[in-house]
RNA sequence: GCUGAUGUAGCUCAGUCGGUAGAGCACUUCCUUGGUAAGGAAGAGGUCAUCGGUUCAAGUCCGAUCAUCAGCUCCA
């Protein structure tokens, strides 16, 4: 029997071989790295025999399926170390997740940090009793008896009796006197986990139903060495440092206060900075490519969101209405605008439009608020008052697909000036299982994804297909980036609209003569300000692009004696447009560089006798470090390129 | 909204068994005038998140509220 293995290189064994003696006669350090194999790209437990010619991959930690196998192992690692410290805890569901894994636990006992710990230390316990994990394979029915009345696990059950129903054969896992139905594969032992963390303990409703019953989730990590899980710590140390609450605060970006409202951002003058950087940037590149600005109000009449629809779909996550009445007893309610388009909507309809001048693109980067679920809220990133830079476009039919690929286009030119490579592109569709979420119809929205599919296919855009995850009225395609700390978030927004045109009865005069309904499309290259900037500051670490930061360069005189030049240095400076500070304090020049490096400014222009003398400055380029002398006129026109060019 | 945790000076944190509140950094003043990441001294700074309760006495114990954090649920 002939085995393929990974490097294309091929050995002969006996039909019957496991994954673990291939491993061996390969060599001793992969015998002990070995997890589990892949045969023909199937992955199977390391014991599994292997009957026929295959190509075989021996499966380590080190690549993403060894992890996922190697953390759910560890998931029902943990329960093995609940059941045995707790009376009574069942178990729910079990995952590996992108970075460790979790389970659900329901649980008379209240788990705590101390718990915690405890846990920790009997799952390394029974690491070192290093069990051998082994698979069971049954009937379903015979499973459900076994998680009945031997397990005494009722989720188990349930999963058996309604998720796998139209399963014959489940497998079941057990270590010792530990089990859980699982379709595996799992690690060979127990002993191949050599260090846990356990992170921390939430909730969860069962199945994901916030109906059925909360239980206790514990959240962890394990590794196959102390070594792996030092390193972990110390990446979450740093992306702790990245945090943009935290640098929010140390850079003086933002605030938020109860005093003014929970999610409520207030920009800080550094933070206005970068702000309004972005917008004239963004204003500038739509101003080329043909947007129209305007300005609508915050508030608006109830009415006019109950016609758009976002009123009934999303009365729980707005404000309450504001409400007015005059003497005579007449009453009117007025919202605070969470969404932008219907005044858009209004303002393309102010006048008869010909399909000659459409596309028309109406652009305003217009504040919203939503009431969103308090446990929602974070930093800048969730907040209930913030600025999208929306626009909405126009068009006709025929026009659709070219305006979406601008869109695209526009947003993506946006992400690579602000460096962010690592983007996920996902088309988000309606869910035909639950039609009653959206507007339109059936026919409607067939051909708004034939559209979206189309345009970023012809962008050559790599995306994945997000079931679901549709608006109301209609497909999107949506930009994604995650933070520091690896969560998800939505940025950039391009979306198809044929109901909104509906609601609001928008028309254009065809080349024919007749009324004809336009099609829109809402986009925001940044999606919200405070988001974007909110991801940008843990994206850059703070280190903002010498075009974007709030401080640009600061002036450092190393004596007294050289003021009167640092003044007219710094005076250049501010003339040229660029955002300077001049630090006059009697410190030390090693303070000073170092506060300037603190305060992440990229530019220090360090001045004593030598520079005075040769009408130069010393630049320190921040995190770089001493770049030598220049002309004070050179370093602006430097330094004016650097910015204006925007790298 | 739900579950859990947290809340002491501008920031980071200490505060024992319930007995009148502490450090470092930052800040202010003075001294110091220096060459690429912290010069020295002094001073000022607190309704211990808020409200209520227990107690002779509460930062400390109990309850409620608010906010924040992690996760769940939601996201135009």
């Amino acid at each position: 029997m002939i085995v393929t293995l990974p490097d294309g290189s091929e050995r002969s064994y006996p039909s019957g071989v496991t994954g673990l003696e291939i491993a061996a006669s390969i060599g001793k350090k992969l015998t002990q790295a070995a997890l589990a194999i892949t045969i023909d790209g199937k992955l199977r437990d390391l014991d599994a025999p292997v009957t026929a010619n295959a190509s075989v991959s021996i499966v380590t930690f080190d690549s993403a399926e060894g992890k996922e196998i190697f953390w759910h192992s560890s998931s029902h690692l943990m329960a093995h170390a609940i059941e045995e410290l707790f009376d009574g805890a069942k178990f729910g569901a079990g995952p590996a997740i992108e970075q460790g894994f979790y389970y659900d636990i329901a649980c008379e006992h209240r788990f705590n940090e101390d718990d915690l710990r405890q846990i920790e230390a009997k799952m390394l316990e029974i690491s070192t009793r290093d069990l051998v994990i082994t698979r069971e394979e049954m009937p379903r029915e015979q499973a459900i008896d076994y998680f009945a009345n031997t397990r005494k696990d009722p989720y188990k059950v349930e999963i058996l009796e309604d998720t796998l129903k139209e399963v014959a054969t489940v497998s079941v896992y057990h270590q010792d006197g530990f089990a859980d139905l699982c379709s595996g594969p799992h690690l060979p032992s127990t002993g191949k986990v050599k260090a846990v963390l356990l992170t921390n303990i939430s909730s969860s409703y069962w199945r994901g139903d916030s109906s059925r019953e909360t239980m206790q989730r514990i959240y962890g990590i394990t590794f196959p060495s102390d070594k792996l899980l030092k390193e972990h710590v110390a990446r979450l140390d740093e992306a702790r440092k990245r945090d943009h609450r935290k640098l929010g605060a140390e850079l003086g970006l933002f605030m938020l206060t109860p005093e003014v409202g929970s999610g409520l951002p207030i920009w800080l003058p550094n933070g206005a900075i970068i702000r309004n950087e972005l917008e004239t940037f963004l204003k500038g590149e739509q101003r080329k490519r043909g947007y129209v600005p305007v300005y609508t109000p915050h508030i608006g009449n109830i009415e006019l969101y109950k016609r758009s629809g976002h009123y009934p779909y999303y009365s729980d996550s707005q404000f309450p209405p504001l409400t007015y009445k005059d003497e005579t007893g007449r009453e009117e309610q007025y919202l605070l605008k969470p969404m932008n388009c219907p005044h858009h909507h209004l303002i393309y309809s102010s006048s008869l439009r010909s399909y000659r001048e459409l596309p028309i693109r109406l652009t305003e980067f217009g504040t919203v608020y939503r009431h969103e679920q308090s446990g929602e809220l974070n930093g800048l990133v969730r907040a209930r008052g913030f600025t999208q830079d929306d626009s909405h476009i126009y068009c006709r039919p025929d026009q659709l697909v070219d305006e979406i690929c601008n869109a695209i286009d526009l947003t993506r030119f946006v992400f690579n000036t602000l460096g962010f490579d690592d983007v996920e592109t996902r088309l988000s569709l309606h869910d035909p299982e639950n039609l009653a979420k959206y507007g339109g119809t059936v026919e409607v929205w067939e051909q708004a994804e034939k559209d979206v599919k189309e345009a970023a296919d012809r962008m050559g855009i790599k995306y994945f297909i997000g079931i679901g995850e549709a608006s109301f009225y209609g497909p999107k395609i949506d930009f994604i980036v995650r933070d520091a700390i690896g969560r998800k978030w939505q940025l950039g927004t391009v979306q198809v609209d044929y109901v909104m045109p509906e609601r609001f009865d928008l028309t254009y005069i065809g080349s024919d003569g007749q009324k004809h309904r336009p099609v829109v499309i809402h986009r925001a290259p940044f999606g919200s300000m405070e988001r974007f900037i909110g991801v940008l500051i843990e994206h850059t670490a703070g280190n903002f692009p010498l075009w974007l930061a709030p401080v640009q360069a600061v002036v450092l005189p190393i004596a007294e004696d050289v003021h009167g030049y640092a003044r007219e240095v710094w005076q250049k400076l501010h003339e040229a447009g660029i955002r300077a500070e001049l630090d006059l304090r009697s410190e030390k020049i090693g303070k000073k560089i170092r506060e300037a490096e603190v305060s992440k400014i990229p530019c220090m222009l360090v001045i004593g006798r030598n520079e005075q003398e040769a009408g130069e400055v010393s630049l320190r380029r921040h995190r770089k470090g001493d770049e030598g002398s220049f002309g004070v006129d050179e370093l602006i026109a430097k330094l004016r390129e650097e910015i204006d060019r925007r790298s």
